[in-house]
DNA sequence: CCCTATCTTGATAGCGCTAACGATCGACGG
DNA sequence: CCGTCGATCGTTAGCGCTATCAAGATAGGG
């Protein structure tokens, strides 16, 4: 705008209010409130008038004060271990149900520590949102005490159907994925199976795939043997790459690694290329999670699908059913429900 | 708790607010507020008795009140195209900035469409987020008019120096960065060079690496050869791999490929290898963005490193100091900031 | 010793909206 | 023709916090 001078006030071109869009359309502040959230109770000339002097007034409604006048938000957090494969498409399918509710996400990132993770809980309650959709394991005692005082939707998400969870859990089938990675594996004939999995400390779904690999030896009558098995300092290629480097320096005669990541498993791959062995003739290799990658890569991967996306679909779809019941609720009272995803084998090139 | 019955009220066990934790304490809620948001200047002994009642009372501050009484959320919006690489390590660095001041992250996505981008301005702006990221290009009028009008904070993010942005940007040389990719590839011999790169429309980022690709045909007195140019359908490896088996149909005499984007040129690198061709002795292959698998993959991928993170981090910056000075901002007066990261050449095994 | 400057604390008045209930009006059955 | 009901709209009273300013306390200077 062009400078009228500071001697006075400039005076504040402050946003419209709802009283504003009132005055213009000749009606009643709730008029306008219902014509916003509920059209169907509003008369069709009322309503007429009301759409008018919004669109004249370009009103913006404050939703701050609505969530403070409605104690709702309209908003739920997703507390998320990395910003990374394969939690992205998760983080992408919550997205993509919440916008089609005029819901909105925030989003933390706890990089596996419980005590971030509580710090996010924290701040999500202070700010009132309708729901949280956490990872299932992996939480201190306060934040559970937090959350079960609260009474806010919770859903946990990436568990195994054997976990057990606090309220609400869409989980996976993430133990028995690795038994079947090393059922296959047994039948493509691989004998000196190895396993690179990423830390189990707070990581439930790491603890699970581990076992599920256990369980697969067992099942196949072929002895655990702890050489064999490595774990990976995090979630990146190259700490895939150095696991198998590691590995293979004290099982240099492995036939077949379950990689318990496909993040890993890419790196992995990379790793015994540069060895000049061929995967997946001198060495096969499964992954976990089917990122996108997996199938991108040449040799393509075979993994375990985690259905990724479609959790956070239903993470989010069961987050606004509770919340559309009307926020609170009782841990103890409502019945927890669960939604099991299962998981698909996916067969591919690596084995 | 055990059931009591529903012949009563359950005596809703009502958090606690800000008034109970003063009667806790003797004082009066100001005290309180102050106690928590400026403790400097509370004076010793008050502060004990607050700080004392805070934790007997487990209070949670409600952050919808403090932000409809302050009009400051202590929010900020990021709006990205997608959640992939390269911008999950962007959002990665705001949410480790904002995390240090007590700011929180709302997410908003577009899929690239300028319209959903819209609602998502209009929603941050009713939701009076303290500020907005988001990525420069591809607005549509009225989300720049309605950014002008509500005068928060914004910063444009990804853009290349050379590009008109509404305020602040963070910017990357995209255009040069392409240009140093031809450079090199010619200093390497290549004398073929091919362009491979997602759709233009809507996509500043991708317009400036085609224009820097051209430049250095240009200055190496090349000749453009629009039939070894193509583009890719999505940022996904498939689509890569699939432009590159379409380019190569074409021309396929091609040394080399300058491709947009690490996503893309990976796949460019598996398809080549799927096609028996060495990379690089006989086709050498650039990419974008240094994603962290261009570091991990075999070949590894040189690559222009567009500095994800620490735009995030810039971005994040920037807005908490337009927001620290008190909210509002006059998009005409204020002085527009950029901050240029630069690129950088990633040299690697790919070419 | 009084008056002003500085520091703390408290009382008051909203922030912009919605829940809850009351008022109004036309329709309809008895 | 009156009472009742449902549909629509308005009035009132906050939601839980902070900005603002006034009041009291303390200190310092003339």
């Amino acid at each position: 705008m062009p400078a009228t001078g500071t001697d006075t006030l400039p005076a504040a071109p402050m946003a419209p209010r709802m009283e504003d869009v009132a005055r213009l359309a000749g009606v009643s502040m709730m008029t306008v409130s219902r014509a916003l959230r509920a059209p169907g109770t509003v008369s069709a000339p009322m309503l007429a008038k009301v759409r008018a002097a919004l669109r004249q007034t370009g009103y913006l409604p404050n939703l701050v004060a609505s969530g403070l006048a409605s104690s709702r938000t309209q908003v739920v957090a997703a507390i998320i271990p990395l910003i990374s494969q394969p939690f992205a498409p998760t983080l992408q399918g919550m997205t993509d149900v919440l916008r089609a509710s005029a819901y909105q996400l925030v989003l933390g990132v706890t990089h596996y520590d419980p005590r971030q993770e509580e710090a996010l809980v924290r701040a999500f309650l202070s700010r009132r949102v309708d729901g949280i959709a956490l990872f299932a394991g992996g939480h201190t005692e306060e934040t559970v005490a937090m959350v079960r005082q609260s009474g806010v939707p919770l859903v946990e998400m990436w568990a195994d159907p054997a976990t057990e969870v606090l309220v609400d859990s869409v989980c996976v089938s993430q133990r028995l994925g690795a038994r079947e990675a090393v059922r296959h594996l047994r039948a493509r004939g691989r004998r000196r199976i190895g396993f690179i999995g990423g830390a189990t400390a707070n990581n439930i779904r790491q603890q699970a795939r581990l076992r599920g690999y256990l369980d697969g030896l067992d099942e196949a009558g072929l002895p655990d043997d702890p050489a064999a098995r490595e774990v990976a300092g995090c979630f990146l290629m190259e700490a895939g790459a150095e696991a198998l480097a590691r590995l293979l320096t004290r099982r240099p005669d492995l036939d077949a690694v379950c990689v318990a990541s496909d993040i890993l498993a890419v790196g992995v791959v990379f790793e015994a290329h540069r060895r000049g062995l061929i995967v997946p003739d001198d060495l096969a290799v499964t992954g976990f999670d089917d990122a996108e990658i997996a199938r991108a890569m040449y040799p393509s991967l075979t993994t375990i699908d985690m259905k990724a996306e479609e959790m956070g679909r239903q993470a989010a779809a069961m987050l606004l059913e509770r919340a559309g019941q009307g926020g609170r609720v009782d841990l103890a009272a409502m019945p927890s429900r669960r939604c099991d995803l299962g998981h698909a084998l996916i067969l591919r090139e690596s084995s």
